[in-house]
DNA sequence: GCCTCATAGTCAAATTGTTGAATAATCAGA
DNA sequence: TCTGATTATTCAACAATTTGACTATGAGGC
């Protein structure tokens, strides 16, 4: 049950309703953890239940009401308990890599779009670790503000997904122009 | 039903036992995709049941007679099907990165070791890539390989999981550095 | 007025993945 | 000869995740 604890994390930061989560865990956190809107209201209603977090309803006019959530001492006990056990090794599934581990009995072209789908999409994620890196910063640079700063820990994890999507783009790219020019050269011989 | 898909990838190289595999997953295609030998052995039968692989028993002398498994041409023919499908983004889980998320209310000592922790266990994974790689290719250079050679899929795909290890390492190590230091300047202060 | 998008959330079913326990043979070393 | 490690596989229970459908309200564009 380790969702649980992603959503704890998230929750350190403020209050949240599980819509915003929805969106957190889209692009921010799924830099580390990804997870459906149907799992994240469930797992909230279990951390109530559990009184790891705590609820409230918030009245909106002009949109819907929402129910925004906080983090409870005992959730706060639960993660640093969390925190201190061993972790699991990271799980990692891509179904890219499937495909390029098959290319060479394989169409390579569908592989090669994909690749640059990959690419784009990575480019994107890259754009947005920067500007929250930027915000998390503030006017500090970043040295100052990861010896000083306080709140490092969102920053560290922008970092680490930063440089995932960044060699991702690469590896993306330089794959996809390998599979092109022997795709060309096959043709021509 | 993508583990599907990744055992069929890996069925491409050759001849597996279910036990074999469970090795591979283990490690190798472990880059990519993770699976416990519970769930290898379940998909192996539910693919021998469809037709998209065969098995054959091996007796052997000294020590337990095994299964081992090829692909069949409806096999390769759904693998080409999956390759033109459009890929599922990259799904990754890392309860280390949830720690560190959430390190700034946390006792970092434990983060710091699992940290290092982590950083090992890509060293050596490091090395097991390297080492594959160097197999791969035989007597090219990886230039001459990546452009003339044969089966150059299984060679991107260490490549991919060679870059990931590597910024893990790197990552994990400047994090832990860094987080010691931040942990012995609030004593002193 | 109608369509679509964004906000805000829920339910159920089906599929996948994890955990724990067993079985069974052989080999290497104390 | 006992012990533990490696090879080889299976079963069952349980937990987690994915998929698909569904209910609302309000805003903006045509």
């Amino acid at each position: 049950m380790a969702l649980r604890h992603a959503v704890l994390a998230a929750l350190l930061h403020g209050e949240y309703s599980g819509y915003q989560l929805t969106k957190v865990f889209d692009v921010g956190v799924a830099n580390f953890w990804y997870a459906a809107p149907q799992q994240l209201y469930a797992e909230l209603t279990r951390l109530e239940h559990d009184d790891l977090v705590t609820g409230r309803e918030v009245v909106q006019q002009n949109r819907p009401n929402k129910r925004v959530f906080t983090i409870t001492d005992d959730g706060l006990a639960e993660l640093r308990r969390f925190a201190t056990a061993p972790a699991k090794p990271l799980a990692l599934r891509d179904d890219l890599a499937v495909k390029v581990h098959a290319v060479d009995r394989l169409d390579p072209e569908p592989v090669i779009e994909q690749l640059e789908e990959r690419a784009a999409t990575a480019a994107v994620k890259l754009a947005f670790y920067e500007r929250t890196m930027r915000d998390l910063r503030g006017d500090l640079d970043e040295r100052s503000f990861l010896r000083q700063g306080r709140g490092i820990g969102p920053y560290l994890t922008c970092q680490a997904g930063h440089r995932l999507e960044q060699q991702t783009r690469e590896w993306c790219l330089t794959t996809a122009d390998l599979l092109r020019l022997r795709a060309r050269t096959e043709k021509t011989v």
